[in-house]
DNA sequence: TCTGGCACTCGCGTGTGCAGAGTGCCAGGG
DNA sequence: CCCTGGCACTCTGCACACGCGAGTGCCAGA
């Protein structure tokens, strides 16, 4: 007995996977006829129609109009990417096409554009890519460069390749011996270690120089302190707008809020801020904190040169994607843009 | 008589600023009576209507559909912008919204993010806002900065703020000494130097090293050339994509080419790459040569710190646009640019 | 040269009718 | 007890017809 219970529910399962594949391919209700024809469930219409009024009852297909076939809900979708769909691989061709592609790139600016765009291309979506985060990257060196007698530009650069630079105006003339010194402490202390674990490290040094050249060590270091801090300046890379035109008919509607959302940089990296960092995040349709989003899903992972996630990137697109597909093709570039990292 | 006849022209030439007025306004076809009611032309819908007449005869304006009112032609736009409408300048107030919101910026990607959100923000566009070039400007400083045994980084700084970095593979062991010497002889050279006259600036400079180290100081030489060449490079930030869904009823077939245009960079610059540089410039339709936006209109004026302009700026809207107004904007906000990048 | 009048043309919104897809339910069979 | 075939029902989308209103072009008169 308990056996055919799960035999039932099995099934019931195999249908809303049927579903949510064809809807997915002709983005049209899906009804119970062309279900059976499309796909070999040795069981007719009928029995189908029982199974979808089930899945209906809890929620996880809905019908717009009577007499319509069914859609998945945000629900039936969630069921699905969690227990009915695995992550597709690329093929070959395709992985060798992604590495080409992203091998080319030059510096980070370059990575970052080129994967952005590849993303695009591949998913046929919204690719959205952050640039490898300053709180989690390390040093690797930092430069003062004399400009004028009493103004300084710091070079802040990182081991993913960032660099951040700001001018310094001092409080009087300063020295070429002082900055060389200056230059060569900081390094000595700083290079390799975490970007906000710097300050403690660098607190001490005004203390080692002469009382005349105190306030513009403290100078110099106070706005190293607040490049460092500025983590405001997380910047993010978007591609394939173009895109979403495929988003459906009742058009303006749908893509006005998501252009919207896409030119807040605060939103989006909210958004990608709520992937855990190493699995892959799946956000629904009105799963999405924000709400111009309700009708769109969001695909996203962290990479990183090593080990752990420097950034993230992923994919937007509307609740009625190829998850499956998707989610091969963000884990995929995810996985290659780290090698890039780790190699440069 | 030659006066009467002028006097003819003269009221076809109201008929039409009224035309391109009114249906700017309301997006709608614009009648005969409509016009005389908004507008006081002193003469009746009849004679209104004769003039229409003469006007499409012209090619001025169209109707869509035999009973329907009329619409402006690319070239009744163009008409209008060139002897009908005069340039709309801000208000006080505006003026002091502009300068206060760029007054803000702390560098130049803070200037450019800033000043593309203004301009989306007041013509309710699309804004487009080209990076200084740098084919344009001067090198404020070059730094070299030793990484690992083999391994330089080049930093190059611009007059206007910009930074461009590149990593150099030498062919063997830097010295500390020889890099400094290096980058003292390079800057003293180079500094204050458009960007395209450094290379010839630099030619001799191995022949001063010795004989074990020019292979190192041509690679250099040889990735800053690189560099300075670069004007591929030449980045462009936009804003206002989300304007594009004000853009009308048939929406999705505007609206795709356009973002499609938007995205190709390369299809922007062309675009900019057309303003005379001084002067703004309108471009109307089917003037644009890229044809994803021939139902656009493209309003594109250069900036820069001093006399001439290191860069370009526009905005992309419907050829149904408010000319006076966003020529207003786009004027005022090219002015303001030019004198922040004038004051770092 | 302008004006008022008039007949004409269409686009658009509304309403009706029909076909097709899909459903829910029920009774019968394994 | 579950599955199946059949049947009546509901609803959407589409095609077509119709009438209204806006707008025009033209003509005769001031």
């Amino acid at each position: 007995m308990a056996g055919e219970v799960r035999q039932l529910d099995d099934r019931k399962l195999a249908v809303l996977r049927a579903i949510v594949q064809d809807y997915v391919g002709t983005e049209e209700p899906v009804g119970s006829k062309a279900l059976v024809e499309r796909h070999n469930l040795g069981v007719s219409p009928a029995t189908v129609r029982n199974d979808m009024a089930a899945l209906e009852e809890e929620g996880y297909i809905h019908q717009p109009h009577t007499s319509a076939g069914r859609i998945p809900t945000d629900k039936g979708y969630r069921l699905f990417v969690d227990k009915l769909a695995e992550i597709k691989p690329m093929s070959s061709p395709e992985r060798r096409a992604i590495r080409h592609f992203l091998d080319g790139a030059v510096d980070l600016d370059d990575v970052v554009t080129r994967t952005v765009r590849l993303l695009a291309q591949l998913t046929r979506q919204v690719a959205v890519v952050q640039y490898p985060s300053l709180t989690r990257s390390t040093v690797r060196h930092i430069e003062l460069v004399a400009l004028a007698p009493a103004k300084v530009m710091l070079v802040l650069i990182t081991n993913t390749g960032r660099v951040e630079q700001r001018m310094v105006d001092c409080p009087g003339t300063v020295g070429e011996t002082v900055l060389a010194d200056l230059r060569a402490r900081i390094n000595a202390r700083a290079a390799g270690q975490r970007l906000p674990d710097v300050p403690g490290l660098l607190e001490e040094l005004p203390g080692a120089f002469e009382q005349a050249d105190r306030p513009t060590v403290s100078t110099v270091l106070a706005t190293l302190f607040e490049a460092l801090a500025e983590q405001n300046e997380e910047r993010i890379m978007l591609a394939g707008t173009a895109n979403l035109t495929r988003f459906g008919h009742d058009f303006p509607l749908t893509i006005q809020p998501v252009l919207e959302a896409l030119e807040e940089q605060v939103v989006l990296l909210r958004l990608l801020g709520e992937t855990t960092d190493a699995a892959m995040t799946v956000r629904i349709g009105r799963e999405n904190a924000y709400e111009g989003l309700n009708s769109t899903s969001v695909v996203s992972v962290g990479y990183g040169s090593g080990d752990e996630s420097v950034a993230k990137l992923g994919v937007i697109g509307p609740t009625r994607m190829d998850y499956p597909g998707t989610m091969g093709a963000v884990r995929a570039v995810a996985r290659y843009v780290g090698q890039i990292l780790a190699e440069s």
